[in-house]
Parts: C-alpha cells; structure tokens; sequence
RNA sequence: GUCCUCAUCGUCUAGUCAGGUCCAGGACACCGGCCUUUCACGCCGGCAACACCGGUUCAAAUCCGGUUGGGGACGCCA
C-alpha cells in the first residue's frame, strides 16, 4: 500500500484567506485520518509577488489553526533546476516544443478572439511544427523563446475521476498547447506544481473547484513525465453573499484568517466553522472535537456545490458569518474552564491587565470569575473589554446603563456612598446580606429594589447587562465594591 | 462567447448513488413564550426550501432530457 500523502501549496502572494484555510483543513484532516503526511510547499515561482511577508502571514496562521504538517515548509523557488530539468525531459521526448511568437502579438490575438466571442481562444499552434533547422535560425537570430506543452492529438475525450465530483471529461480539442516555461527560462505552476507533486510523492491533491481546467492539462503532465496520477478531489469554492468570489480587496480583513486570532476566535471553534461550509458528517452532529472530527472526515461527504461565507458588510450585530460567531459562542460556554483559562489569560496579557496572582494564589477566584462571566460574551477579546471591571479598575462606563439607569436617578450621587457605607459595615459579606441590605434601602427611599441594582451594575460594571448583581458583589469583593460605588463622579461628571 | 461544473429553508446543510418510511430533518439567523426586578445563557414553540418544464414509474427532492440561473476556467499568475 503507498503511503497517504496531501499537501497545501499556497502562494506567498497574499494573506491566508478563510478559503485557503478550508482547503488546507481538509488536506489536514484526511491525512490525519489516513494516517498520511502533509507537506507543506510555499509555491514563490512568480518572484514579482511573492513576499517573504505573506509566507510568515501564512505560517502564522496556519500556526494559530493548529494545521501541523509533516513536512516542510518546502520553498518551489528551491527546486528550480528540478522543474527545468522536468520541461528538458518534455522537449527531449517530443511532449512540447519551443514557441518563438511574440508575447504582444498573441495576447492581442486572444484579446480579439474573447471580444469577437469566438468558440476557442487558444494558441493558434504556430510553431508546433518548426524544423530543427527553422528553430535554430530563430534561436540564431536571438528570438526569446517560450516552451509549450504539445496537446496530444487524439480523439475522444481527456478525463479523471475526482474524489468530490466524479468523473470530469473534456475533450482533447478543447486543450490549449499551454506554456510550461517563461521565455526568461522559469517554469511555470502547471510545470512546477506536477514536478513537486511527483518528487513529494503526492497521492491526494485536495485543492479548489477554481483548479478543474488545471487538473485536465496536468493530467497530461503526468502522462508525458510517465509518472502515477494522484487521487484528485475538487472541493467547492466560498463566495460571498452576492455569490462573488471573497477577496481581501472587495472585503476586507474579514476573510483573513489573521482577523479571527485578532479578534479573539477560539482556533478550535473556526476549524469546526470553516470545516461545515462544504463538507457535512451526515448526521446531525455540529460539533466536533479534533479526534472526532478526524475520525468523521471523508472527502466523499463534501459537497459539490459552492458555499456562501455569510458576511454582510456594516452588520450592526454581526461583525462576520453568524454561524461562526455561534460556534465560538458555543465552545466559549462549554469548553472546560482550564483549557479556557489560558486563552483568557492571553488575552488579558495583550490588554495590560494580566495579574501573576491569577496563576497563583487567586487562581480559584480567576477561574469563578471567567466561569460567569463567559455566558454573554462573543470572543475572547470580551474579557478584556466588556469584563474588563473584573480584572482592572480602567474599565470604561457605557453610554447606555448611563442614559438608561443613571440619568433618571440624580440621587443616586448620594444613595450609591451611603449603599457603600452600608455594604461596607458587613461582616461577613455575603450575597444574601448585601442583597437585603440594598433591598431594604430600596425601600426606605420609596424606590424599586432595581434602581439601586442597575445603577450598580453600571458603576460596579460598566455594563447595562451582566450577571446577577449579588454574584458581581461576591467576586468583586466587598472592599472593591465599597470603594467604586463611592465614586459616583464616574456617573455623573462635572457639568 | 467556448469549455467545465453546480442547483433543497435567508445562510450552512441531511435526504439524491441503491425512487415509497419526506405534505422534506437539523443548525445558524429571525419571531414568540418560559426563566430572570438586568441582559444573556438555557428550555419550549413558530416562520421558512426540493429553480422551472417535460419524460420514466403504481410512486420522483431522488432516475432521464431540456430550460433557466449560479460559479469556475479560458495568463510567459498561482
């Protein structure tokens, strides 16, 4: 039996996008399943784009994934002298041959062609059948020269059996004699990404339904390299809501893998996203943890048709995809607190507002803390804002438990000190008895138990919502709480 | 334009290969209710789809043909 092996070849000319991710998840998933390598191979064969910016853009993301591979990063720029060794071997072998015509000049040809709507726009095969004696005259003169692949003349149809969509077919007329080498003598994709394939041993090629026309010319590359063909499988594209192809350009950060680390997305809660937009279990199973989601992955259950990344730009709800928020939101609620922990940690890092005792000596009260905390919130990033007053004392007070539950009540610029000289008088402090306490003042003023309640939350808080008051009481701590309900000038500044 | 390809709720999808158990199931979103002197979470319920036309068949989301619509490719990019 020969070895399982899948790779992910993208091309450093650009952020990785949530496409790319899908593609290289699934790669990632049916060689772990099989028991099979991932090779990793940055294609830098177009020098004029590539960045050494991209590539650590793209490592990084697949870093945060948790998409590990076997092997590499393999650089395509590296193997050069084996791609070109590879077109020698073609034109030795009568499988291509040199092709003198001017770039312009059939570019302008296949301008005209596509304007005019004509059926077939390829290389009119010009110099298919130059003699050795008409191509050394060329070579003599000094004309430039690319290299072409020669389409074999045959009758009837090319074809290859693909994992997602079954047998494609094309006929051999409908193939362009394409070009394998530049005219400054580097090979092309086409080429260079067979050549790698055959050399990585490759037996699965999972890439997107945008490769089907390659895969029919590489087909061909195979053949005349007398090499075995991989097992193909074509998986459907993402568009956007308007059934466009999603691009930075048009979109944004929202479809770089990069802005869901940066916003705070559990790694984890995105794969099991990312993985659903094309490919389902066949039961009603949502989600999944990384053995299970290995174990249930085939490339026979992906889809054939495209999948719509649901993102509606300037959503006042929704900042992406609402399904991936709700995988996220799921897994911030239900995953074990101590694999939570350290995320949540991280994230309090980056802001500033880590404290070494979280570890340590208040590492029950951290763990209490982010265990209720986590049911209103959307991503990491809600820790340290939203839930910012938990862990500092720079957290901002919203406008709305402001305008909604302060504003009304100018008194409370003094009801809050006297709460706090009363919460502060008990011992012990314990939810019930700050509970009566502030129900009974409620009562001596003639007020709803909710009006010192809301604006507490509000200045305790911040927030216009949250957890129940007397649990914030508890895990703020009493001497805490004393002290910012004194502070009522953060409710009602000078005029 | 030509070639390739796809087509089930707004979105992701199950069901299609082996036609009947599907007046089409789940999830997200949305709407309503319960819970809650906050807001969520949670729970309960609701709205919502087989693109169209023919054919085959006792029976079609499912098989066949066509139409329409979508997407991809047509580079000395990858």
């Amino acid at each position: 039996m020969t070895e399982i092996r899948l790779r992910f070849p993208p091309s450093p000319t650009g952020y990785l996008h949530i496409g790319g991710a899908r593609t290289a998840l699934y790669n990632w998933l049916y060689a772990r399943k099989m028991g099979g390598k991932l090779i990793l191979r940055i294609e830098d064969t177009d020098s004029e784009r590539s960045t050494e910016a991209s590539t650590d853009g793209i490592l990084d993301g697949l870093k945060w994934l948790g998409i590990d591979y076997d092997e590499g990063p393999y650089f395509q720029s590296h193997f050069a002298a084996n791609h070109r060794a590879a077109a020698q071997r073609l034109l030795d072998s009568g499988h291509a041959y040199k092709c003198f015509c001017a770039k312009e000049e059939l570019e302008v040809k296949r301008q005209a062609a596509l304007a005019a709507k004509l059926p077939f726009v390829g290389y009119d095969r010009a110099c298919r059948h130059l003699t050795p004696e008409q191509i050394a005259a060329k070579e003599d003169a000094g004309l430039p020269h690319v290299i072409r692949f020669k389409t074999p003349d045959r009758q009837g149809m090319l074809g290859y059996n693909d994992m997602v969509l079954g047998r494609i077919e094309v006929n051999y007329k409908e193939i362009d004699d394409f070009v394998i080498v530049r005219s400054d003598g580097s090979p092309l994709y086409l080429l260079c990404n067979v050549a790698d394939d055959i050399r990585d041993r490759i037996s699965h090629v999972v890439r997107g339904q945008d490769h089907m026309t390659n895969t029919l010319k590489q087909v061909l590359l195979y053949e005349a390299l007398a090499a075995p063909l991989p097992i193909f499988a074509h998986i459907p594209l993402t568009l956007d809501n308007k059934k466009a192809k999603i691009s930075k350009r048009s979109h944004g950060e929202v479809v770089a893998v990069q802005f869901y680390k940066e916003m705070g997305f559990l790694p984890w809660a995105f794969n099991n996203y990312l993985v659903l937009l094309g490919w389902s279990p066949g039961t009603d199973q949502e989600f999944f943890s990384r053995d299970e989601l290995i174990s249930a992955f085939s490339l026979e259950r992906i889809n054939k048709s495209s999948a719509i990344f649901n993102y509606t730009k300037g959503d006042a709800k929704f900042f992406t995809d609402p399904k991936a928020i709700a995988i996220n939101e799921h897994y911030l609620r239900t995953m074990p607190i101590a694999e939570l922990a350290p995320l949540v940690e991280e994230e309090l890092r980056q802001a500033g507002i880590w404290d070494e005792a979280y570890a340590d000596e208040k590492r029950s009260w951290f763990l209490e803390v982010i265990t209720l905390i986590r049911d209103r919130f959307h991503t990491l990033k809600d820790f340290s804002t939203a839930g910012r007053a938990y862990f500092a004392e720079d957290y901002v007070i919203e406008e709305k438990p402001l305008k909604k539950n302060v504003a009304p009540y100018p008194e409370l610029k003094n009801w809050l000190p006297l709460l706090a000289d009363r919460l502060a008088a008990l011992n012990p402090f314990t939810a019930e008895r700050a509970e009566e306490t502030a129900r009974a003042m409620a009562e001596e003023l003639s007020q709803k138990p909710g009006v010192l309640m809301n604006a507490m939350r509000a200045i305790l808080t911040g927030q216009l919502a949250g957890p129940a008051m007397f649990d914030i009481l508890l895990v703020i701590g009493q001497e805490t709480v004393v002290r910012r309900l004194r502070q009522t000038e953060r409710l009602f500044p000078a005029q």
